[in-house]
DNA sequence: CTGATGATTAGAATAGATCTAAAAATGATT
DNA sequence: AATCATTTTTAGATCTATTCTAATCATCAG
């Protein structure tokens, strides 16, 4: 039962790698494992040790190349807090953050909330610091 | 004429220090000076470069520390493009920013336009890579 | 099997930022 | 002016997240 599930999850999760256009290797199944079995903000850090803990053994090295691999295949978000905490984000649906400079926490903001931002929305006992929206544009291709 | 200037120039960044809580002190204002010149947006070390440059010595280490306090004392913002890239602005009006993943330009969006992100309104010839939202938030004080 | 290509690895290197401890400046008090 | 406390600055060391390097390993087409 454990083992269908199991067995279900690894179909899926190297489906999800083939469908970004990522080659399956043993490793990068390893990491998207951990990073996919829930949603979750995490940083290269926090996953390399979360993968350690499963029994694994993946270089952190290879946990970076992955990290940024999947980010430039947006499989996963990046989000840069400061120079010291990137965040790698497995839910790829639209959303945006709250940060908590207090805490360190990093807190979904559901799409549809985006236009209240003034409003009394905000992380319960929380006041606003600062709202910095960054909107990355490339070259466009000739 | 221009000393006139100057002495004016230097006096109304002496009050903004004032004001905002800053002492102001030689290194201080040698900082300002140069970061207040022009609405701009510079890295740690442009600003320890255009220092050197006006002829004046000031440590890194208080290029860093200055930055740090003139931002936590709201002088100016910092923005985290990612973990080498962090910007100093010395426009404190409300707006956001353009970041270009292929140029490193750091470009400034009128806050008028925000809600017209999706419209024709990226800058000439760039299309849209990712919009990132990051709103921080701080523990209210009991 | 053989060679080519791509992936992984350990550890070194890099770079932005911060820390440390000492020196210098400032300012108040006698 | 001399003393003391406080703040600021400084050079250099240190830290830490990330990237690089060069060697090894895996995969796969022929």
């Amino acid at each position: 039962m454990e083992d269908q599930h199991q067995i279900q999850q690894n179909r899926n999760i190297t489906e999800m790698l083939y469908s970004h256009g990522v080659n399956p290797t043993k490793q990068r199944r390893i990491i998207a494992d951990v990073l996919f079995a829930r949603n979750q903000h995490v940083t290269a850090d926090q996953l390399f040790d979360a993968v350690q803990q499963s029994g694994c053994r993946v270089s952190k090295a290879t946990v970076y190349n992955t990290l940024g691999l999947f980010a430039r295949k947006k499989l996963i978000r990046e989000i840069f807090i400061d120079a010291t905490r990137t965040f790698y984000d497995s839910n790829n649906s639209h959303h945006h953050h709250f940060y908590n400079v207090d805490t360190g926490d990093l807190i979904d903001i559901k799409e549809h909330l985006a236009p209240h931002f003034l409003g009394p929305n905000l992380p319960d006992g929380t006041a606003m610091e600062i709202l910095d929206l960054v909107i990355r544009v490339k070259n466009k291709s000739p």
